[in-house]
Order: C-alpha cells, then structure tokens, then sequence
DNA sequence: AAGTTACGTAGGTCCACAAGTCGAT
DNA sequence: TAATCGACTTGTGGACCTACGTAAC
C-alpha cells in the first residue's frame, strides 16, 4: 500500500477502499468498484497524504492534506500550534462516482483526474455518497472540528458525524453508531472523556458535562437487549478478558453469549453501575485501533458496558501509554475503525458485507494472533526469575520440600 | 464422493508462592 | 495523614490435555 495505485502501479493513488485494503487511482477505483454489485459497494475515502498508506478521515485547512487518525494525531495531537487547526472530515463514497460528484463531496480537491463516466450509476440507481446535505450529514460547517473544543460531542452531531462519515446512502442506518471522534485524546490518556455512542432514536443534543454524557445514551431507547450484543459488536462475548488476552476465536468471531463480564468490571459498581469501566472506546477509535489492536494490547483490556442511574455507555479498554498509535494502525483490520465504521454496523444491509468482513477480519486476527504469540512479554522479572528455579513435578509447582521430577537448577529427580 | 483414522499444531489448565494490591485499623 | 497489618489477588513456566485442521486411506 503506498504512494502508487496498487491496481495498476503506475498512477498515484487517490482513494482507499477499505474493503479491498487496496490504495487506487481513481481509474483503476472505477473499474475495479463497478465490476460487481458487492464492488460498488465498497466504501472508500481518500488516503493520507502524510503516510499515504491509511485512509484519511480529515481534512486540514490550514496544512491544506488530507490526514489519517494517526496522522492527524501526530500533526495535531502534540503541537499548541496547530491544535486549533479547523479540520473538515472526509466523507466516504460508494458506487461508482464521477470526477465532478467527487469534486462536490471533496471541494477541497482541486482536480480529479477526469475518468469517464461508467455506467455503474445508472445500473445502480443510486450512489451512495455522503453528501454534505443538511438532515444526513455534516456540511462543510457542521464538518469543522475545532480541537480546542473539548471531549465530548453533543449527541445529534454525533450521530452526524457517523452518518456522514460512515457510510452513504440512506439505507440501513446502524442501531449503534461509534463517534469517529479523534482529536481530543492521546493514545492511553488516562482521564479521556467517555466516547458516546448515540443512537437515532435517542433525544436531542447534551453538551457535555459527564453527567450529559450519560444521558446521550438511554438505556430505555436503546433496544439493546443481550440479543442485539451480537448485532452491535458483530460479534459477542463471554468474557471480555477471554476476548481480549486469550483471544479465543470463538469468544471473538463466534457465538458465545455475553454471560459474564470481566471481574474489573465487575468491581466497578457504584450507584447502579452495572458494570465497571476502564478506558473509553474514543481511545479505541482514535488511534485507529482494530478490534486485534486492542486484542493485542499488553494490559488488562476490557470491554465494559455501563450504566448508572439509567445512563449509559460503552468503552473498549487495552490501549496504553506503552503502545503507540502507529502500532494500531498497521494492522489491516484498522481500517474498520478507521472508516468510523464500527464491526456493529455493517455499511451495507445485505448479510454478504458482513460476512465478507468477518471472513477477513478472522483472517487478520488469526496472522496477527499468530504473531503476538511470540511477544510475549514478562511483566516481573523477579516472579518470572522465580519461576524458572522452580522445581516442578509434570511441568506443575510443587510445594517446598515435596518431591519433584525438575529442578530447572539441578535437572535432578528428589526421587 | 463421503467417511474414518492418524497426525500435527495451538491454546488452555494446573500447580505454589512471592510480590503486589487494597481496605481496615 | 501516615504507618502498619492482614486478607486477597496476580503472575510466572513446563507439562499435560483437549480441540481443531489437514492429509492419507
């Protein structure tokens, strides 16, 4: 993935299909995305032009490129200088597009390569870009991002921002919808705001303060009962720590129940807190993490929903200071988040996205699985110094003074 | 082609106990 | 507020066991 169109190597690529995790020019996007109905349906965004390998969420006027979660983090996220950048997302597109409807979902870009017009949109009917119009997205005001503005994002603005930037079309709205909101945290920043997951039935905008926070997310509209858990997360759990640190892919991909949560959690309750938290999904989200990125993370990640007095919210933890965001972002499964296209609402209806997805995301759980196996890492190396002196009898301590058929010191039987 | 068996691989479990955590005093 | 104490939890590695996938028959 890089700098030329992957298709055909020979143009600069322009667009990111997320699907394909394939960077293209725009002539190549057109002919490969109008081979097929399940082609047209890809969502894809412009790339980075700072990694020129991600897909890029935001637009900044003042730098005038186009920027990944992670780039934008680095260009934003540090500097006083440029925190108060006004940043436009970018919205994705699906179908087969032309340069000018192109240009008018992307003003920002001067010249699209003129591609020719396919006959994708007629077969189609429709193209499912988001459009800047007033009810399902962001216009060009609504889309600026003022990072001096803190945390939280009210409600209907939310659920803007994920209309908009989530997926075109008017068709199959997720119940649940992740704020692809970014800016505001650091990787592993310890008192980031709750991230809101808001829901179109949900009552009108809360700015903000913790208790607003809350409120965004009511529990009495929200059908989310233990059967939808499978529907929100694309998946479902039994425990969040199995998920998470043992990353079983059963527990992750497969059909277990949510039947307990994780003892963290579960030490949490507090005036009806149901269940504990750690860390917020908007850190999840803003580094790009992928559900194996925080299947990776190196501390206690938990998965916790909550409630308190009838509010509610939803946080994925894992993400520490120790890991960087970029650790986040060059697994493929990055992009799902990236997109703000959660696992729980598949951009599409039909059942075939999904599964095309799943069937991917497996895959790359299974490769990057395979390859933390041999990361792990000891955390006291006063216990681990501990153990390898151990005597053992079947690979199991045994008690001072029992018998024992290892010493790692001696390599003696007691008998 | 379908079913059975053998084999390899991956991951979970078990054990004891020092070190760490946390609440009570 | 700080110090101390006790109860509880965590983490560590090797061997074993089980589940699963693949190949051969």
């Amino acid at each position: 993935m890089g700098y030329i169109c992957d298709f055909c190597g020979d143009q600069r690529s322009m667009v990111y299909c997320r699907s394909d995790a394939a960077c293209l020019c725009l002539s190549c996007d057109r002919n490969v995305h109008s081979a097929n109905a399940l082609s047209k349906r890809h969502s894809r965004t412009l790339i980075c032009e700072r990694c020129n390998s991600q897909p890029a969420l935001f637009r900044c006027f003042e730098e005038r490129i186009s920027l990944c979660q992670n780039c934008d983090w680095m260009v934003h996220g540090n500097s006083s200088s440029t925190t108060t950048h006004k940043r436009q997302t970018i919205n994705c597109f699906s179908g087969c597009p032309s340069a000018s409807e192109l240009s008018s979902i992307w003003s920002f870009v001067l010249n699209f390569p003129s591609v020719g017009e396919s006959t994708c949109e007629q077969e189609l009917g429709l193209m499912s870009i988001a459009e800047n119009s007033s009810t399902g997205a962001w216009g060009p005001n609504e889309n600026i991002i003022n990072q001096s503005v803190s945390g939280a994002v009210a409600a209907d603005e939310a659920l803007d921002i994920a209309k908009s930037s989530v997926y075109g079309g008017t068709s199959s709205m997720p119940e649940l919808i992740s704020l692809p909101n970014n800016t505001e945290k650091p990787v592993g920043s310890a008192n980031a705001p709750l991230s809101k997951l808001c829901c179109p039935g949900t009552k009108g905008p809360a700015v903000s303060g913790d208790d607003d926070l809350y409120e965004d997310f009511n529990m009495d509209e929200v059908d989310l009962n233990i059967e939808n858990y499978e529907e929100l997360f694309g998946f479902t759990l039994n425990n969040s720590e199995e998920l998470f640190e043992n990353g079983g892919i059963d527990s992750l991909f497969g059909t277990k129940d949510i039947s307990a949560a994780d003892s963290n959690c579960q030490g949490a309750g507090e005036e009806g807190l149901s269940v504990g938290l750690v860390n917020t999904m908007q850190q999840a989200c803003s580094n790009a993490a992928s559900a194996d990125s925080m299947m990776s993370a190196k501390t206690e990640p938990v998965l916790c929903f909550t409630t308190r007095q009838g509010h509610s919210s939803l946080s994925f933890s894992g993400l520490t200071g120790e890991s960087s965001a970029g650790d986040y972002q060059d697994c493929g499964a990055s992009s799902m988040l990236l997109m703000g296209e959660p696992p729980w609402c598949p951009p599409c209806p039909e059942s075939s996205c999904p599964s095309a997805n799943r069937s991917n995301a497996v895959m790359r759980y299974k490769e990057k699985k395979k390859t933390r196996k041999f990361e792990k890492r000891v955390r006291y190396a006063s216990r681990k110094a501990r153990a390898d002196v151990r005597r053992r009898v079947k690979g199991r301590f045994v008690k001072a003074g029992d018998n024992y058929d290892y010493d790692p010191l001696s390599q003696i039987r007691s008998y």
